[in-house]
DNA sequence: ATTTAAAAGAGAGTTATTCTCAATAAGGCT
DNA sequence: AGCCTTATTGAGAATAACTCTCTTTTAAAT
């Protein structure tokens, strides 16, 4: 969380101090999502379909890959948005943000708090843990699943 | 999140509201997760593993059937503890509490934490949804995989 | 007791994700 | 600048969690 902003040559370098490379590959898809509008989200197909409109051939293996290394540096937040696939978008302090889910629709709305990431750091270091990233999942029911008479 | 404890009768009660029945599976389900340890969690594989040691036979199909209608109805919670599959607990105000995992070896720790509710009560209230639960999952890299110089 | 539709069971089907392995290339070294 | 080691990529097969389909059973209203 010490980082707010990834280049290039930060995450290189973040790379090699663990004997791991920058590959084009790397760099391109870094790339993707720190372009992506603040608080917008991809699965790894959506990641897939977006780097082929952009001109870039790069293989699902690496694109999962890719992003779970990601995910696991602290670079990107993994969210389980109540479907069936893992969604990543880019972690940065200053735009950090949660999820108020929908169980039924999987309507999903963002909101900002600032205590959570007090709560995640404070309890992270009581327990001498790493912090990467801390998320607030609400699972509920939307206004309009609520009046609605159908099942689940 | 208005109930604390249910009994056969409230789950009976909750399902015709809605049309539904109550069978023996989902009793004895609900007694399952009932009657286990404060904190413990279970995945289907281990729920039906479960179930069958005490003489239960529920197929597959309906376990994972109705973990996924009681976790929509907010009588359980379900989790997402960095593995590939889900786990589910009972949902009790009493015993709230969140996860701390290390991304590098799962390991999890529970924690308490009281303001985590009331931000989730708050949120939800605001945008007028219904909330079934609210997790605050804190992604890190414990001491031990910290000192460790193996990869990811 | 009869009826109706929800639910269970069994197994096939789906799909996100991981694994395998040969080919490629990053980056340290000379 | 070229060589060497080994991390990484790409392609497709494999895995596994979960869902679907369809028939049979059964909850519960009448």
């Amino acid at each position: 969380m010490s980082m707010s902003f990834y280049t290039a040559d930060s995450l290189k370098a973040e790379l090699h101090e663990r004997g791991w490379r920058l590959t084009p590959q790397r760099e391109i898809i870094l790339d993707i999502f720190q372009n992506l509008a603040a608080g917008k989200h991809l699965s790894a197909e959506e990641l897939c379909d977006l780097l082929q409109t952009e001109g870039h051939d790069i293989s699902l293996s690496t694109i999962y890959r890719t992003v779970k290394l990601m995910a696991r540096m602290g670079i990107l937040r993994e969210l389980e948005l109540a479907e069936d696939h893992k969604h990543y978008e880019i972690n940065q302090p200053h735009h950090h943000h949660h999820h108020l889910i929908c169980v039924r629709c999987n309507q999903t709305i963002e909101f900002k708090n600032d205590s959570v990431l007090k709560i995640g750091d404070k309890t992270s270091k009581k327990e001498g843990y790493h912090l990467l990233d801390c998320q607030l999942t609400i699972h509920a029911v939307c206004p309009a699943c609520q009046r609605s008479i159908l099942p689940v």
